[in-house]
DNA sequence: TGTACATCAGTGAACGCGCGTTCACTGATGTAC
DNA sequence: TGTACATCAGTGAACGCGCGTTCACTGATGTAC
């Protein structure tokens, strides 16, 4: 399986180093540990640090592209399902999915480089800001039209949604890395949810 | 004057340095080339790299206690103000104040290293995500209390509103690093009261 | 007032160390005839 | 089937470099008598 490869392994174990101690807390030596190889062997599968960088940014952009739903998809997602119950769904999908765990850890080395690195900051705004946002909006604009929610204004309504999950999100992380209760950040997030559906009525 | 000893510009630079390149990204010699003195010099004010970064930490904790407004002074900021004209006059200063650029720079720095330092992650908790939603907290209480705002969840609303500026301070943040242009931003901030001033309606 | 001494910020040279990267190599596997 | 050769992942040793830090020093300023 291609899955197990080492140019993979070496994917695999930069993402969760960088995620913890960001790229330039990382050294090659620090990868090649964790893989259990010398560190001349990374050079056979990526001609520098910064292009194991990029292949992790690369990989990231295409998964975050093909998740981007189709107008039918969210038809379906929303099924018969009330605003509230929408949002709350999503929400226990996005937090017990093992598979978004690489996604979360790509994110945080996004938002750790974002500042220096001009992929991530291109990243963080497409991927991160935007995305979220834009995907959220189309949402309410489709409850809007089932009369789930009432004539608000949508632009509004998925910032206030989507930036308020962001900041979430990233104290939710900032938690699970240092072994801390997330309890109150998911309550935070579930009540937030009801917030805005009661916000939203009809 | 005290402001311009060499211990304070050491503390400047770093704070300019840390906040754009991260603490692993800046050199005592960075630090010493900005201050135009030699590396060795550094050590006759700080012990050490680490000590530094110790001392921003206080200086803002400091700072930011000493921020904390009394309920009068709410009261007195509230004056006759609407619920949107008091969030938008507050923005309005926030944005202005050159003086908070170097608390910005911090908080910067604090959301850089608070994956890996403990300080860093116990600032990111107490000073940023929580002190920020507490205050906004109390001014909602007291709007009520006036009647500005209609019967509704103080806690939740106060999430809405200053989880959501933290994503977009964050945004703003990330454009003025780059030197892009923030007025989308600044919309965007300016949109979000008007919508919590109008959900919450009394 | 002048002299002797202490204090202190700044300097230049050096230290040991870990960094990213290179390179000649080895040994296993695949391919051609 | 056996032999010769190419390909390729992995290795160990070494490189030049920048890092944080130390240390003996210098020269200016302050203090005591």
């Amino acid at each position: 399986m291609s899955g197990t490869s080492t140019k993979d392994r070496i994917l695999e174990a930069s993402i969760e180093l960088f995620s913890n101690r960001g790229f330039y807390g990382v050294s090659i030596r620090d990868i090649a540990k964790a893989v259990g190889i010398k560190e001349s062997s990374i050079y056979n599968h990526f001609k520098s640090k910064e292009e194991i960088l990029d292949t992790i940014f690369d990989q990231f952009q295409t998964a975050m592209e093909q998740t981007i739903p189709s107008e039918e998809a969210l038809e379906k997602a929303l099924g018969g399902l009330s605003a509230e119950d929408f949002w709350k769904t999503g929400l226990m999908n996005f937090v017990g999915k093992t598979q978004t765990q690489r996604m979360e850890d790509i994110s945080k080395i996004i938002l750790y480089e974002m500042f220096r690195n001009p992929r991530a900051r291109d990243l963080a705004i497409s991927e991160l800001f935007t995305r979220q946002q834009d995907v959220v909006r189309r949402v309410f604009v489709l409850m809007k039209e089932r009369g789930l929610i009432a004539d608000v204004d949508v632009d509004a309504l998925a910032t206030a949604y989507s930036y308020t999950m962001l900041s979430l999100q990233l104290e939710m992380s900032l938690m699970k890395n240092w072994g801390l209760a997330t309890d109150a950040v998911l309550e935070k997030m579930m009540s937030h949810i009801r917030f805005v559906s009661r916000v939203a009525e009809p």
